[in-house]
DNA sequence: TCCTTGAATAGACGTTTGTCGAAGCAGGAA
DNA sequence: TTCCTGCTTCGACAAACGTCTATTCAAGGA
């Protein structure tokens, strides 16, 4: 319901970093995942979402494990949901939101020389 | 010779995020990796690096592919040095960086769920 | 010795980021 | 309707960040 917004993350990006440099506008594309996740209370979201029951979390848990307030959370929320990590639902009164494991694979296949040249 | 700083990166940690939450400290260690890569110029220069022929490259190579003045490229280096990405080495007049290929290894590890629990 | 060149450090300055309190919106219950 | 609760948006502010110029350091060559 807060309108899934660019999803960047889908078409990003790259043959692993060690394979060859990469261009101006892929290290910019990437840079956008890795900002998203280059703070702690977004590593443990994300961590929080990903780990939860069902693979799903809805807010109202996860606002409970910072000493953060509401409006905080929410900030981090969006900067995940803009960068394409994850999504969220409304149903009902509470919000649920889940992480987007393709992004999560293709961040990590970007590290490591071995892994997929560039599936698509 | 630029004196290897803390080197945090190598026990920097976790079993993939999907697995169970990361608590703080995990999640602020993970997060000065992610904070380092955050960057695209620094994304880059790590790129060039790694993909370089000998696996090093040196700084005037690396300043040359930016349209950004000596200091800022030192500084991003720097950046990527103390958080135990890469290591640099002065040889006569150059100074030399390459990669530590397991750091990015285990950040990788962490994205996704199948691979290794945490090795030690 | 002095000079030149490659690289790092110091300090300044504008921009971005993380956090908050206050206000707004969406659903559900009375 | 009105009220309450869960979540998001707005606006402000301090801290962190990226870039620059000027300076300093390190290594070699005259």
């Amino acid at each position: 319901m807060p309108k899934q917004l660019p999803l960047v993350a889908m078409d990003a990006c790259c043959s692993p970093l060690a394979r060859e440099p990469l261009n101006e506008s892929q290290a910019v594309e990437l840079s956008k995942l890795f900002k998203a996740m280059a703070d702690p209370v977004r590593l443990r979201l994300l961590s929080l979402i990903a780990s939860h029951a069902g693979g799903e979390a809805c807010v109202c848990d996860l606002t409970d494990a910072f000493d953060l307030t509401g409006p905080t959370i929410s900030h981090h929320l969006k900067v995940l949901r803009e960068s394409g990590l994850i999504t969220g639902e409304r149903r009902g009164t509470w919000v649920y939101y889940r992480v987007h494991p393709e992004v999560l694979a293709r961040l990590s296949a970007v590290l490591v020389p071995g892994d997929t040249p560039v599936p698509a």
